[in-house]
DNA sequence: CCATAAATGTCGATT
DNA sequence: AATCGACGTTTATGG
């Protein structure tokens, strides 16, 4: 990993073009010859970039200006960094990162959901989940009182594509006589104003399920703090 | 702007948890208060982070090891930081940077488009870009030599979203008795085959715009280098 | 300020 | 390799 700062420009050509005026920024260069521009602010996400795999050539430009060319290997994305002054360069050997373990998301939800199915409604029983249909599994299949079939698609966050994907499901549902009738629940932790509305339109009925609740907020061995 | 390269270990605890084993990393604290936590490989993705608004403190752990916390501002993630050894520590004074100038994305290949209708469909004429319907715009609407409309969604890359969206706009436009009947031409420079399948499903014509063709790729002035 | 759509999205899983 | 869906998405844009 190298690091260095900088007063720069920068230009990138590939599926855009961008351009960075002259300013003073952070140059991180990986061990894989990725490269990233950062500046003071903003949040994550560098100004610009460049994605591995790729490579770096140090050049100088027609006026004595150090210039790097950093290429993509596949494609012909290229990003050109005027190094116009030079204020901090360092190298550091960092080694294999052991990588990141993640809990909480949608899977998750879907284990909790699954297993509490009355949070969704009174009376829903499961009868599986990840449901294979011919374009995708549905997440929870169940039953409610009546014994009609009640497809559910569960999302952290509610959105219109959500909507969408659980209406084609129905659709296709509905066209097997062994399920007909099949109504539709839509649940997430915070569902979107149009999500809703396009939920209504197409009957399905909206359950916005509180996670730290299903997870059981007062248990200790949750909490990292 | 401070980089920190130290052997730490790193714990987050927000809308999911994750944590990181001990390894050496670089650390980015921004002018803003925001942290990044980098390895030496992936793409611009930091492993961890926290973004603004938010703040850091800097205590000791129970066994002497310095720790960093950092909270955001308006909910309650955390990231702490154990900073086990550090290897080097800088501090680097930026300035507010000018930002970044964009080209070349859907709005360019819609002004394109809308100036060279015909690349969509042989006598296709313009009536207005940005037709608004009760639930968004159109990216163009146009009429055929038979006096139909045509309605035309605009994507860089047409995925099966696009298509939703546009029968969704379709949809609607049908009920209006001015425009009916109106067709859809889905267009993109790259049409994924689940998109393809979808819009032939809905009547949809897929069309695939070459973005430089129409831009122009002989014309210098465009090419950065 | 809230809501939605785009992104050089990135990332992981699965075909 | 290609495709698909989720993301602590982030970011820009319009109401």
């Amino acid at each position: 990993m190298r690091l260095v700062v900088a007063r720069c420009q920068v230009d990138y050509a590939g599926r855009l073009t961008a351009h960075l005026p002259p300013a003073t920024r952070v140059i991180m260069v990986k061990a894989d010859g990725s490269v990233l521009v950062h500046s003071d602010g903003g949040s994550y996400k560098p100004l610009n970039w460049m994605s591995p795999p790729c490579t770096l050539r140090e050049g100088v430009a027609d006026d004595g200006v150090v210039e790097w060319t950093v290429s993509a290997a596949k494609s012909d994305d290229t990003l050109r960094i005027r190094l116009e002054e030079v204020l901090h360069d360092s190298a550091h050997e960092l080694g294999v990162d052991p990588g990141l373990r993640k809990d909480g998301v949608e899977k998750h939800l879907q284990e909790l959901l699954a297993e509490h199915t009355t949070t969704l409604g009174a009376g829903l029983t499961l009868v599986r989940r990840e449901h294979m249909t011919a374009i995708g599994p549905v997440d929870l299949l169940c039953r409610d009182t009546g014994g009609a079939a009640v497809a559910v698609e569960i999302k952290r966050r509610g959105d219109i594509d959500g909507v969408e994907q659980l209406t084609r499901y129905l659709e296709l549902m509905n066209r097997d006589p062994a399920l007909r009738p099949v109504r539709g629940i839509f649940a997430a932790q915070e569902i979107k104003p149009q999500a809703r509305v396009l939920a209504g339109d197409r009957g399905i009925e909206c359950v916005v399920v509180d996670y730290d609740a299903l997870r059981g907020i007062d248990d200790p061995s949750l909490r990292l703090f």
